[in-house]
DNA sequence: ACTTTTATTGTAGATAAGTTACAATATAGG
DNA sequence: CCTATATTGTAACTTATCTACAATAAAAGT
């Protein structure tokens, strides 16, 4: 019984969270996008994904699909790419601002 | 301001994040453990991944490899591979309890 | 000692998934 | 009609993964 981290912790794995990368074809399913609208996008940098090598395949994580997923609501909105690129910046410091604060919250638990 | 869901919503996204899965290679990366005894383990029943057809690439969520590091562990403390299967189960459940709840408890804020 | 069970690994020959690099198309403003 | 922006098509290639065979290694029974 205390052998175990809690709950909440073993759920919320930051370490492991981060490393859950997906390929391009589970980004493609997930956001509906084709995985050559999502090349075209990492090539005008929009968007960025992990890449071991030159040659090997694209790797993006959940913060990356987050992305995806706001600036096609802003293209939805009527924002160009570039336009809503810059918008999802700001939204994204935030995020990692709330994340570094909700980790080290969790470390100081238990 | 109010036209976005609050940092934690936005970051805590469990139906994203349920979809998020990853490829046996990922696994094998993340775990350590070669893809060949990630197979093996399945065939035997330890563990299940996703397949949408037959030939089809596996693929795994984040409980997935939640739960191939925790066999990781008993197996390291000497477990045989039926026993410490058995004994993640159970673990596995609670979690999904916590995790129904607090998807609940989520739902109702804001 | 040897036979079984348990756990793991090797590999060939296949298919699936992803890459780059070319070019083509579409559409909205100026 | 021209230009910038956004998207799509595809061929030829590489990387990742699959199945299905079998081999090995070590511990447990008998």
């Amino acid at each position: 019984m205390s052998e175990h981290p809690s709950n909440e912790e073993w759920l919320f794995d930051y370490q492991l969270l981060s490393k859950l990368v997906i390929g391009i074809g589970e980004v493609s399913d997930i956001t509906g996008l084709p995985t050559r609208k999502i090349r075209y996008w990492e090539d005008k940098g929009i968007i960025q994904s992990k890449k071991d090598c030159e040659g090997g395949t694209r790797k993006y994580s959940y913060l990356d699909i987050k992305k995806i997923i706001l600036i096609q609501e802003l293209l939805a909105d009527g924002y160009t790419l570039d336009a809503a690129a810059k918008k999802v910046e700001n939204r994204i410091k935030n995020i990692n601002q709330t994340m570094l604060g909700l980790s080290k919250y969790l470390d100081q638990q238990d």
